[in-house]
DNA sequence: GTTCTGTACTTGACGCGTCAAGCATAGCCA
DNA sequence: TGGCTATGCTTGACGCGTCAAGTACAGAAC
């Protein structure tokens, strides 16, 4: 197993240092703007996305986290009067995230935000070619790692998720 | 400013979730073979690119950190014997990182899996051209990011970098 | 030399998300 | 019914990186 090829090699560099730069930028733009981290507006998208509501495990699954993260990003955005917690009448172990409607707002206002800068800083210019391209390659790792996971999309209110575990220090 | 087309949605957001997915997978790997964290392997692989010594403030850029975190991270590698502190004789206020033999060493084990990583979770079966798009694209991101920054890159005891800021909750 | 401005690094306080343990409910099987 | 195992969510402890303030040095202007 050799090194990468320096085609390879600009490639992967180029995605590590692009998207640090990225999700900073967005990140920070969010939060001077709205008062949202991205990751809290990600929930919020995901949850509008979904209709409204949203289980925990599955906004989990959506934004990439563990159940722990959910927990605590639906309980900040629940404080901020943006979410609601309704337990699950069908499963008395699951809980809905529930978007309010100064959830909505605040969502639709953020999106805003968010848009401008993915066209400014990603999408500008780009050709379609190379978007395939990318939706090809990511969207086949996104795949891949489903073929771990359960399926992982439907409103219903019962269905189940795996998530991935880590090390720890020490 | 419309919402994003199909084809762009898709693109920006398996961007997201692959990122997501691939550095939370390397990095498991890393710490449960190496017992090295993702973000220290590339500090340590960024000075064995840059022949075994650095500036603290180049490795920040290198790596898409603040100082502080930089700080951190090279106080961590130094308590491990990976990474020794040293001050540049031609500016008073510079630091070096070097590389140890130890370092060299666990950089080069590191090395290996990390390839293998990347092979088998991302560049396994992409075709060139893909491949040509995503450093075209995400390249000129970085590009582009350069132009509010120094250039950033040279082996002499002399340059400056600038570093971006965040805003705090609250 | 002195002062003044800018850069390099470090550090205390803190926000974010992970891990693992804990609790509650679900669902199976005897 | 009574276990037994699995799942869904929460929480205390903690690791990581950020921010902002602080220290130290550099370089220019006077």
């Amino acid at each position: 197993m050799p090194g990468l090829s320096a085609a390879e090699g600009a490639a992967w560099a180029s995605v590590l240092r692009a998207h640090a730069l990225l999700t900073r930028q967005l990140d920070a733009d969010l939060r001077a703007v709205i008062g949202l981290t991205l990751s809290e507006f990600e929930v919020l998208l995901h949850l509008s996305w979904a209709g409204g509501e949203r289980r925990m495990a599955q906004l989990a699954d959506d934004v990439v986290l563990t159940g722990g993260g959910v927990t605590r990003i639906v309980g900040r955005l629940e404080r901020l009067g943006l979410i609601d917690r309704r337990s699950c009448p069908k499963d008395g172990r699951g809980i809905f995230a529930v978007l309010t409607e100064k959830g909505r707002k605040k969502q639709q206002a953020a999106h805003r935000i968010h848009l401008e800068g993915i066209r400014r800083l990603f999408l500008d210019g780009v050709p379609e070619r190379d978007l395939a391209a990318i939706s090809r390659v990511f969207g086949g790792i996104v795949q891949r790692g489903r073929d771990g996971n359960g399926p992982g999309a439907d409103g219903a209110c019962g269905d189940r998720t795996v998530r991935a575990g880590d090390r720890r220090r020490r």
